[in-house]
DNA sequence: ATAATCGTGCAGGTTACTTCA
DNA sequence: CCTGAAGTAACCTGCACGATT
């Protein structure tokens, strides 16, 4: 559901979804989660870099990792020259690595599956060290998040080989940027119906003002000159009253220069 | 076939750190 | 410099699910 949609759906915006992300490449078993989950599609607003054509075409090919599993030797050189220069002045991650080196991907992917659940003070015997990601990793990282909210192993992999992360860092990111997706979203639905909620109140008052008009007017006019109350209808839409019944109707008085019938609840005036 | 257990990924919430006005 | 707010990387917890026993 894009913004768009959003914006249509009226009353039936809401804060929960049941929207399934569009492009997820997860197995099996995450397809079928029974959680409710965020669509996030194209038209979603982001707060993103601008990527470059360059960088853009990097992540594609990491994007590509989740169709096969054939190494790029393209995409190694294109990730070493990327080396990534945070802030974290721990050297323990580029020890660790340096150890990697060529291992086989497979191997890291069990690296990670063991690691997965361990923080980093297990890994690194200090505390939370806080790194910020440089530029053109935020780039990468947002151009795949664009293509995927959600990683396979394979990808994760691949992604943080190139951008010289540990697939864990990566995890988090993710993890961390679908919540800030979520979370902006959710603003912009509460935005959504509040302003919905001013115009219904709007709305309201002015049907009561309306109301109250006609209740004087019913005082005003003669007797004989009174429609029954039931069949004074008036169009939200184009605000005009028209009487009820028959257009051939006997009834001298009508209120109005074009009267109409019409529900306004599910039949809006066609000419409104 | 069924229940118990394990491993994994995710959402939601929190903490700790960085940056900036 | 100091400070508070905002942003976010990293972490924790609980849940759902598939695979295995």
């Amino acid at each position: 559901m894009g913004f768009e949609d959003v914006c249509c759906t009226g009353l039936g915006l809401g804060l929960g979804r049941q929207d399934r992300p569009q492009s997820r490449l997860q197995s099996d078993h995450q397809e079928k989660k029974k959680k409710p989950c965020l669509k996030y599609d194209n038209s979603f607003p982001c707060l993103t870099l601008g990527p470059s054509e360059d960088t853009y075409q990097l992540a594609a090919k990491i994007n590509d990792a989740g169709k096969g599993y054939g190494e790029s030797t393209d995409l190694q050189r294109q990730a070493s020259s990327l080396s990534a220069v945070s802030s974290f002045s721990n050297s323990s991650i580029k020890k660790e690595r340096d150890l990697c080196g060529e291992v086989e991907v497979e191997v890291e992917v069990e690296i990670e599956r063991v690691s997965s659940r361990a923080s980093d003070e297990d890994e690194e015997g200090n505390s939370r060290k806080k790194l910020r990601l440089t530029k053109e990793q935020a780039v990468i990282l947002e151009d795949s998040f664009k293509q995927h909210s959600t990683l396979n192993p394979r990808q994760k992999q691949v992604l943080a080989k190139q951008l010289n992360l540990r697939p864990r860092q990566v995890e988090v990111w993710f993890q961390n940027r679908r919540a800030r997706t979520k979370l902006k979203q959710t603003e912009v639905d509460c935005e959504l119906l509040r302003k919905r909620c001013e115009t219904l109140t709007d709305e309201n008052q002015r049907l009561q003002k309306e109301l109250q008009e006609l209740k004087a007017l019913k005082l005003a006019t003669p007797l004989y000159m009174q429609l029954p109350a039931a069949t004074l209808t008036m169009c939200p839409s184009c605000e005009r009253i028209g009487s009820g019944g028959d257009a051939s109707s006997k009834t001298s008085f009508t209120i109005g220069a074009k009267p109409r019938f019409c529900n306004p609840f599910t039949h809006p005036s066609p000419a409104c």
